[in-house]
DNA sequence: ATCCTATCCTGTAGGC
DNA sequence: TGCCTACAGGATAGGA
């Protein structure tokens, strides 16, 4: 669900508004989210202040006075909300209640429960395994077609779920993967051992261009994520192939197909994405 | 090492 | 209308 735009969405809000107000009561649901949430969360959570908001790729970092870090991912269907008071409706799958001293409502909700809560030393996150594992977050640490090529030298993977491995890049996910292939003319199965630099060089343009576009646009709303306020995001009009099976490819006017790899699926054009435009060689000879 | 598959969970859309 | 299946923005453990 929430990828890199929509997670730095939520951050910038948290950051822009909740910063600097004091947890005076937090509550839990008990439930299990990807892994279990400590028990004793809310107490370890009540008085501290919340003086900072991260993001590593998928993740969000809300930083604590007192050296703590409340560690966040949004899983699949996981969504922060934000209420300057307490709202008369009530809240489905809340799995984390922060009630601010000035009133405030800081609330994570997850129907799926894919979503992470863990609170740590600040310090300690470091040496957190899940973190360690992530690439460099194309936002913070742009990636070059030269460092792509190289960390994809021999990978005999399709390039789309190569695209999708936090290890390599964090932040790309099944929306955004099928997008930047697509700007960049590279087809989704074409393993990535395989690309030119040439083509490393336009994914990592179009990655960094695409998630930039989907971030001013407040990220891309394709079922269930909304952001502090519970608005959508806008990119959704902008996509040019995620989810627009049958309907026509906004460069050749040929139909999007969709494909399954690794159990997800990719939507991409035969034709625009095709090696042999990709490499600029017509795809059947029309010379005379 | 590398790659693919199944799995966690709930909600919803579409076919019949 | 209801029932059933497929699928959904993610990550990861396990097997080949």
């Amino acid at each position: 669900m929430p990828e890199l735009p929509e997670v730095e969405t939520v951050r910038r809000m948290i950051a822009a508004h909740v910063l600097g107000r004091t947890i005076a009561r937090a509550r839990t649901s008990g439930l299990a989210l990807r892994g279990p949430v400590a028990r004793d969360l809310p107490r370890r959570l009540a008085g501290r202040t919340l003086t900072g908001a991260r993001r590593v790729g998928k993740y969000l970092l809300l930083d604590l006075d007192g050296e703590l870090t409340l560690l966040s991912h949004l899983g699949m269907s996981g969504v922060w909300r934000f209420w300057e008071e307490p709202p008369a409706e009530r809240l489905e799958h809340v799995h984390a209640r922060l009630a601010f001293r000035d009133g405030g409502l800081l609330v994570y909700q997850d129907p799926r429960r894919f979503g992470l809560l863990e609170l740590h030393p600040t310090a300690a996150l470091a040496r957190h395994p899940a973190l360690r594992a992530l690439g460099p977050d194309p936002v913070a640490d742009p990636p070059t077609g030269e460092r792509l090529r190289a960390l994809a030298r021999g990978a005999r993977t399709p390039v789309k779920p190569f695209l999708l491995d936090q290890r390599r890049i964090a932040g790309i996910g099944n929306i955004y993967a099928s997008e930047v292939l697509f700007r960049a003319r590279v087809s989704p199965r074409r393993r990535a051992g395989t690309l030119t630099r040439a083509e490393w060089d336009a994914v990592a343009r179009e990655t960094v261009a695409t998630l930039d576009e989907a971030i001013e646009r407040l990220g891309t709303t394709f079922r269930t994520y909304r952001n502090l306020w519970g608005e959508p995001g806008a990119y959704g009009e902008r996509l040019l192939v995620y989810d627009r099976e049958g309907e026509p490819c906004r460069s050749c006017g040929r139909p999007i197909r969709r494909l399954v790899q690794a159990q997800r699926s990719t939507f991409w054009c035969a034709h625009c994405q095709s090696a042999a435009r990709a490499t600029g060689r017509p795809r059947r000879s029309r010379s005379r």
